[in-house]
DNA sequence: GGCCTTCATTTGACTCGTTCAAGAAAAGCG
DNA sequence: CGCTTTTCTTGAACGAGTCAAATGAAGGCC
């Protein structure tokens, strides 16, 4: 598995590391994992892996475009190894599972804002919020509200 | 400009103080404002005024939906009076300035992703990034990329 | 293959934004 | 006007992430 990280780690000028690698195999295992789950994963092929290291493996990985971060309100940073594409995600308020969901890239009016206030504008990041399937179960009716955006005009305690 | 705020925070269930309406007309004065910002505005107007009463401040008017609170990836969290409509946000990639975008309700596509992996949606937010009007005079080519999503791997349209 | 330069990781301390908790003060009802 | 409840103050704590110095590994060159 090695290998399969190692062209594209030399292509942006990086040097193939352990950690790396193991930061690379944790990130394609868990699409959209926080730093201390990696940490946590990437230990597994790497033990003597700090949680500092897994950040600046991250920014490297990051700041070359082999991975991308993702921060949704109220919650540690997610990292994704899928590049390239520019996909969306769906937040669960509840437990905070994240699913990718594909741009409708080409016809996508909401990438084009009416007024852009002298803005130039390169790239338009969506967020979903709602609730995934395993929490809506549990929760018969609107329930739990953990992740932010918990502002209901309602009743107050 | 008191007695503007007093009635909607009767209304919300909370008590007119002056910590909150201290913070009310900050906000209203700064549309898109940190808590840090709005600690030194709001002192004008009551120089006692704690950054931690002005946190419990914001968390109250949050609850009860009076203001909004924004997180743009990497910066402190905003806040905002603007309320009931679901409006976006452009953000400066430079310098993080801010400005609202209208969302074009009610034939909005980009609210309803085409597979929502079980999930229930019920927002969807969307943030563009690039550079203001200052930023991009400011700064020949693309040379500043100060915050976050500097990973200039394939950015799209 | 071994040496050397350079980049990467370790280790530890530290910053920033934000939250928590206990007591004092103010709001609003009767 | 006094009482109850909410809210503010004060001070400490927290988590995520960053910074810096020193050790260690990667890879080019010979």
């Amino acid at each position: 598995m090695d290998t399969t990280w190692a062209p594209p780690l030399r292509d942006a000028g990086l040097r193939v590391t352990r950690p790396r690698l193991a930061v690379l195999d944790a990130l394609a295992a868990h699409p959209h994992a926080d730093a201390d789950t990696l940490v946590t994963v990437a230990r597994q092929a790497h033990p003597t892996l700090s949680p500092q290291a897994v950040y600046g493996v991250l920014k490297a990985l990051v700041g070359v475009g082999l991975a991308r971060r993702v921060e949704p309100a109220g919650a540690p940073a997610l990292y994704e190894v899928r590049v390239g594409d520019n996909h969306h995600h769906l937040v669960c308020r509840s437990c905070g599972a994240v699913a990718d969901v594909d741009c409708t890239v080409g016809a996508a009016p909401c990438l084009t804002p009416s007024d852009t206030a002298g803005f130039v504008v390169d790239e338009a990041e969506v967020v979903f919020w709602g609730l995934c399937r395993e929490c809506r179960v549990r929760t018969p009716e609107g329930t739990a509200q953990v992740l932010q955006h918990d502002n209901r005009g309602g009743a107050h305690a």
